[in-house]
DNA sequence: CTCATTTGCCTAAAGGTATTAGGCAAATGC
DNA sequence: GCATTTGCCTAATACCTTTAGGCAAATGAG
């Protein structure tokens, strides 16, 4: 019996892959298995459970996307930083669809607070640096741009712009220069 | 054998309230057979499968939905008509999260257009009537209104916002105000 | 190099969900 | 009262998940 040389690295990887070809929901330990042409029980070495391998691909996930944003917030601030930011997102969300979706994936706290969500957070506040902002409404800000963020994607990816003029592209643009004005407009209490 | 008097009707509606007792993706043909002590097979009559299941019970979520925004938009205007909306998205979302999730599931175009996606729609245009913008601006508002509301409550469900400061309640209603403050002073292009 | 140990993938088996085909009995209508 | 429709059932197939136990390949000590 030749060994593959599986690892729970490599299911991962390969699950994330799989997730982006035939979406998340539809990534299965059989699929998995099939994949490296290998039987189904032979996964359970490397991974719990279906379960398992889902929070691992979503964490993987989570790390490339933390990893991109502060690749594209290095050297920026201020509008330039917020559009950077998103355009990681969305840019993400369409290269990897699949992976996407996994990121989306509800983790419990302990897994979440272990991951790269963290990293999120922190450069939402990074972006906020380049405008006059104090707390609590920084916090705000943050919530307010991360919900923006991850609802649009969401909507958009789903189809929920979709048949409808103006272009999304533009609604983007301008979208973004609202919240760039917000945010250097904030109202006071 | 006694019949039960399944009908298309009862099971979406059956479905949809497992759906908030157990989550929408525990929402299964078979669980669903168990709650009606009847023959998985038996439900075969009366939906397609089980994706069939699901869609009806999103469409009679997002039907829900609607209503509720019709009714808390009427006889409002301006920040009014905003908060209220966007109270009845976050309050559907957490008295029944399985009929939520439901909403968000992935319609087919033809199948989204019948259902009550467009009276969703109007109603997001009908709340920036009290603001003062001009197409193609307006779209460019209903979009960003959506996915933040969308984008905020899916992750406020998720626990995306746990464990932190300051209270949640308080980001919603400093948003608003924001957003508010935002549609107000739309800036030029 | 050889042998013992570890480790990786396998077979086997049990249980759950989805879906289809065909049957019997209850409801319906003439 | 009988024929037809309709509703729920049994049976069967197929796929996914998960656990238990086995054999052989890799690893490493002498």
């Amino acid at each position: 019996m030749a060994r593959v040389g599986l690892t729970t690295e490599r299911l991962a990887r390969a699950g994330a892959e799989l997730a982006d070809e035939v979406g998340f929901d539809e990534v299965t330990v059989s699929a998995l298995a099939r994949r490296f042409d290998v039987k189904v029980a032979s996964l359970y070495s490397h991974v719990k459970n279906s379960q398992d391998l889902k929070t691992r691909i979503a964490l993987l996930a989570l790390e490339e996307l933390a990893d991109r944003c502060a690749a594209a917030l290095a050297g920026r601030a201020g509008k330039d930083a917020l559009a950077a930011f998103a355009n990681v997102y969305r840019d993400y969300a369409r290269e990897h669809p699949g992976r996407y979706a996994a990121a989306q994936l509800r983790l419990d706290p302990e897994t979440a607070a272990a991951g790269a969500g963290v990293r999120h957070a922190q450069m939402t506040r990074a972006i906020l640096r380049g405008y006059d902002l104090a707390e609590p409404d920084q916090t705000h800000a943050v919530r307010l741009l991360g919900s923006f963020f991850h609802g649009y994607v969401s909507l958009e990816m789903g189809g929920g712009f979709s048949h409808s003029t103006p272009d999304t592209q533009v609604t983007w643009e301008r979208t973004l220069d609202a919240l760039d004005a917000l945010l250097r407009n904030w109202p006071a209490v």
